[in-house]
DNA sequence: CCTACCGATCGGTAGG
DNA sequence: CCTACCGATCGGTAGG
């Protein structure tokens, strides 16, 4: 008997599970934290490979759960997808309405707009990033009806760079139109997820003064 | 058996094949155009689907062949995903240096910026493109090796904007470091394919006049 | 969340 | 190129 269960641990693949039961109390209190770490490993995975060339199977492995699991918390993976790129997008542009908050009040449009560039680094690239360029890069990925949820926040994301890039314009500094500078301005901050490394030569600082110079002119 | 014959037609699948048998001579002539109608057809699907969303089946049907088929002139999926990439950044390269060659001999370096760009917006959004959109955003579904034998070529087309870029850096009118310049030049160009439409307010005449403008201060 | 499973689909192949 | 096929994998589910 001993012998037969030897053999047969062998042979069966071996759940990789934390010991224990989850601990759940009457109204199931983590949940909400496992949901977002499931977001977060799926982020991740789907940033890597792609959303399609990821599998359920292996945000669960990811997650040290088993094959169906992820389903008790997301419906589908079109969901799980759509959850990502709708809570990163909430994030960005609610973290992008504090950061001009907390301008002074006289700060001019040279001012605005380094925030308004410094910021979408940090999401683009900062260490809480990951929701905002799956976002960018799987977009494609969505569903009609799901674009449209999302674009309803990133338009808005958008619409704010607006008044200052045409101050920018109207004073010289900006030296193209502004709606097709924002076009321009936004494939040059986004292509960094493409080739930026934490350890490389340029801080997110750094990054952020050469894009002030060369959009805006700004020493 | 004419009755039964009838009920047969009904339940097979229909082969969407034009008719007649394929011409081959001695040594397939067309086998040539056939491959290439395979990587374009490949492209565009790869283009709106993604890579690892389009099918081998999706590519074979648009071609009106049968699932099998795409193997006979691929050996895999991934060898036509590496063929699409790799001719489409041969072309890419060898028409860049035709249109450099073109310039006067006392073009000036705002002149010369003038030809990349238009060459590269061409490239990514011209009648003629698809394969290189599909390398920009399918790089990761490279393997290594394969990503090093598009690098080669990749990296030389992009060595051929530095000359230009620092001495219009030295002149003043690009405001940004060279190198860091070229990457995010080269990301809004790029992103132009996610927003870029033909029957759009601008055509590529005029993105070219308004990058122009914006990086290098060309009136 | 796991167990145990299913139907559908996919990349690829042998042989002609 | 088609025919006929295979083994592997995938998203998802019923029931606990």
């Amino acid at each position: 008997m001993a012998e037969s269960r030897a053999h047969v641990s062998l042979v069966q693949p071996v759940p990789r599970r934390p010991r224990g039961r989850p601990r759940k109390s009457a109204e199931h209190p983590d949940e909400g934290n496992r949901r977002h770490e499931l977001m977060e490993h799926a982020a991740r995975l789907f940033l890597v490979k792609g959303y399609a060339a990821t599998t359920t199977r292996d945000i669960a492995a990811a997650m040290g759960m088993h094959s169906g699991s992820p389903f008790y918390y997301f419906k589908s993976k079109s969901a799980l997808l759509y959850a990502v790129m709708r809570e990163g997008m909430e994030m960005a542009a609610a973290s992008q309405r504090q950061a001009l908050a907390r301008l002074a009040p006289e700060a001019d449009a040279h001012a605005r707009l380094r925030v308004l560039v410094r910021h979408h680094f940090d999401i683009l690239l900062g260490p809480a990033s990951g929701f905002i360029p799956v976002m960018l890069y799987e977009w494609r990925s969505l569903t009609a009806a799901q674009k449209k949820g999302v674009s309803q926040i990133k338009d808005a994301y958008e619409a704010a760079w607006m008044p200052t890039l045409a101050q920018l314009f109207d004073a010289g500094f900006l030296r193209a139109e502004p709606a097709v500078a924002r076009l321009f301005i936004f494939g040059a901050l986004n292509w960094s997820v493409q080739w930026f490394h934490a350890r490389g030569s340029h801080s997110l600082d750094e990054l952020t003064d050469e894009a002030l110079r060369l959009f805006a002119g700004q020493a």
